[in-house]
DNA sequence: CGTAATATGAGACATGGTCTCACTGCAGCG
DNA sequence: CGCTGCAGTGAGACCATGTCTCATATTACG
């Protein structure tokens, strides 16, 4: 049923971006819905370029400009998260029927490990709220060498460019 | 005595890059000295450019590749580290002295409040350590509204972050 | 010195992201 | 039903940060 399920989450998405879109008095315009839609049909961890190409390929017109636009709504109605940032290019991963989590990464061969602790969320409330902050959002991204790569050790985080091992679904 | 201080503070410096750079195998250039004092001169958090403007004032020769190519250098040999990241522009702060701190960020004002929480930092070495990759840096920025912002409640009431409840499946 | 390895500098180049502006489609009005 | 006002859109010009190239300059060292 794994047809079904994508379907349900996507109907919820699109409610749920409804309901932002009228408190902020914006509307859900045809373009903004087949963002919503390819955005959830990307795999895992995606560049914005991949979803600008995606609704290119789907016939569909949508222009970089549209989508950047979009995005920060998507995002602030908690439809997709900022998942990494590698160098200068951000990715992003859907968030609908998801638990927040953090990433974890490889140095060596660029690996994606997601993980959730609770324990360090609420230390960020903690440190926010002595500091008098209404906390509104955090980025926590680790990295290290995974088992693998710490294994072949030696070569200087090497290039062995793109393990797109990923995790996603 | 505000200038021994940080003559020692360089003096320091150049010692440690130094070293480090020998383990390396890499050289302590005039370039290379140059932009470790020129870096340690800077004011609080600054952005590369800045770095790179002020060896041109100072009359000497830097140029933006010697730059670049000098800064991950001086970030793994604990001279510098990243401090924060908006938008595009990484800014980098001097280590030498200092302990090891993250930044909490108000979205109204761009006001960045410097914190340590030594908790936090474990519990990312346990999260790495469950994964079994060895950890080697993080990236943690928290962003919020201060509490002049807060205060002044100005627009941008909206969104309030998803917490954790969640769940679709 | 002489020579090879290393480092530097100026600027060309790549690239993610933003801005501009003409245009479109639709809601509200007469 | 035509206007009209305006949020929204799309194509691409534009911008800025950072990377690469390659000719030149330093350095190490026999
Ligand atoms: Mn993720
Ligand atoms: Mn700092
Ligand atoms: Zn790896
Ligand atoms: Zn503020």
């Amino acid at each position: 049923m794994r047809h079904g399920l994508t379907a349900a989450r996507r109907r919820a998405a699109l409610a749920r971006f409804e309901r932002f879109l009228e408190r902020r008095d914006l509307r859900l315009t045809p373009a903004r819905a087949a963002i919503v839609e390819a955005a959830l049909a990307q795999p895992g961890h995606f560049p914005i370029e991949a979803l600008v190409e995606s609704l290119r390929r789907r016939g569909i017109r949508g222009s970089k400009a549209t989508v950047y636009r979009a995005l920060p709504l998507l995002t602030e109605a908690g439809i997709l998260q900022e998942a990494v940032v590698k160098g200068d290019e951000r990715s992003y991963e859907a968030a609908v029927g998801r638990r927040h989590h953090d990433h974890l990464i490889c140095s060596g061969c660029g690996t994606v490990v997601e993980f959730e602790y609770p324990a360090i969320e609420i230390l960020q409330r903690e440190v926010a709220a002595r500091h008098g902050f209404e906390l509104e959002g955090h980025h926590l991204q680790l990295s290290g060498r995974c088992p693998a790569c710490r294994g072949r050790g030696a070569g200087r985080g090497g290039d062995l460019r793109q393990g797109l091992a990923e995790d996603g679904s």
